[in-house]
DNA sequence: ACCATTATTTAACTTTTGGTCAATAAGTCC
DNA sequence: GGACTTATTGACCAAAAGTTAAATAATGGT
């Protein structure tokens, strides 16, 4: 029985409809296949966890579990794959270069920054499969904030004290970064109730709703670190 | 093989020193039996997740796995009440009442609830455990944020309000709970930084300072809050 | 039309793991 | 010391789940 009633798009099995009996297997080539497949793991596991069962996962694809093994060889394979990818496919170079652009206000840095961060940082898959990993092996999330630290924060400290009005280039103190991690932690909670927790979020209704919350709590933010960093 | 690297406390084979061979086995009383495998339980699962295997939660026990279902019935009863206990126990109604005082200033209250709070919710356990249940099915994190939105939410946007210096009870909107969510959840993030990605928080040295960093935070919170909501 | 290639499936193996049950033995009461 | 209670164990089961190997059948090339 291949064709249960969750497998809801089977693209192996595209030709079952009213008279066609036969369920002629489709041959993919290597390459769509594997990429079909590491697509499907990703929500895949971003569902149901690193244990999540590979025969559940071929259900959705329309394929057999063993089919998987003629492309990963070991299902951890996969899943450090599934790792790799959404990693590398979320990370944008670009913010680096956001803010650092002369043109740019600090805040206007920051809140730039923010919204686009939240956009594609706070997605279902992203939430999750980081903090999968996070649970298990650090394999993922050490990477990631690795990338954080030494990327982003220096940044964002430099862009805070210069709307401070501080011009000094010293390392970030402790409390600087802490601080700002208050204002990181708040926008990554944002995910956290959406993807984990399945709670509203407060003013999901208009579509520039979150924008607004984000702005205000940018605006929190360097506003208060004025007040504390001079 | 009973005696594996990594059951360290083994109570059940305590007399196993230098020349006693025999493992004797120690027969406890049923409600500290049941009291050490539930303690035992809530470090396990925070560490493994609830897909831990009950084999290994034994072996650190010092018992064969069998024992534990003459404690409990089946798993998934061990692990709600591993659940209920981490839930449970770590609730403090007196934060209700510490918000309701009258003899506090508002930035009191404020100072001296998120401290208490952040002590008591974030901690290995309580955090880990909050996550896997929001992670799989909402058992408990639903519990837990209907706690946080109807005894503790309105009594902090209350408290927010007088701050201001604005008197009304109307309904909190909804930009004024996503802005204190975002106080919430950038504290909530020193557990997710500290108890999942493995991550140092900075500033650990000095004990009092990670109440420097609490008060930092519910400071600029309460500035920011009379900029914005006035 | 035939052949080679390889994507895909079928069947089977192995380990893991939650769970059961009868046997064993530690403590207690007389 | 013997009997009774029950905490504890050892052997075992069945289903789940990762993995392997051989058989099958699309597809492309000649």
């Amino acid at each position: 029985m291949r064709f249960t009633e969750d497998s809801v798009t089977s693209p192996n099995t595209a030709e079952i409809s009213e008279g066609s009996m036969a369920p002629t297997r489709k041959r993919m080539g290597t390459a769509e296949r594997k990429r079909q497949i590491l697509d499907s793991a990703i929500q895949f596991f971003a569902r149901n966890g690193i244990d999540g069962q590979l025969r559940n996962l071929s259900k959705e694809l329309g394929i057999t579990h063993t089919l998987l093994y003629h492309y990963f060889p070991t299902k951890d394979a996969l899943i450090q794959e599934v790792y790799k990818e959404v990693f590398e496919s979320r990370w944008k170079p670009e913010w680096e270069d956001l803010l650092d652009d002369d043109s740019l206000t600090p805040e206007e840095k920051f809140n730039a920054f923010y919204l686009d961060y939240s956009n594609t940082v706070l997605t279902y898959d992203f939430v999750r499969i980081l903090i999968f990993s996070g649970l298990s092996d650090h394999s993922i999330s050490d990477r990631f904030f690795e990338l954080l630290r030494t990327r982003l924060l220096p940044r964002l400290i430099r862009e805070t004290r210069k709307y401070c009005g501080r011009s000094d280039t010293s390392k970030p103190t402790q409390r600087e970064l802490e601080f700002l991690m208050g204002l990181h932690g708040g926008v990554f909670y944002i995910g956290m109730r959406r993807w984990i927790y399945g709670q509203a979020i407060y003013a999901a209704e208009s579509p520039n709703t979150e924008q607004e919350i984000i702005r205000d709590r940018v605006q929190s933010y360097l506003h208060s670190a004025k007040s504390l960093f001079t």
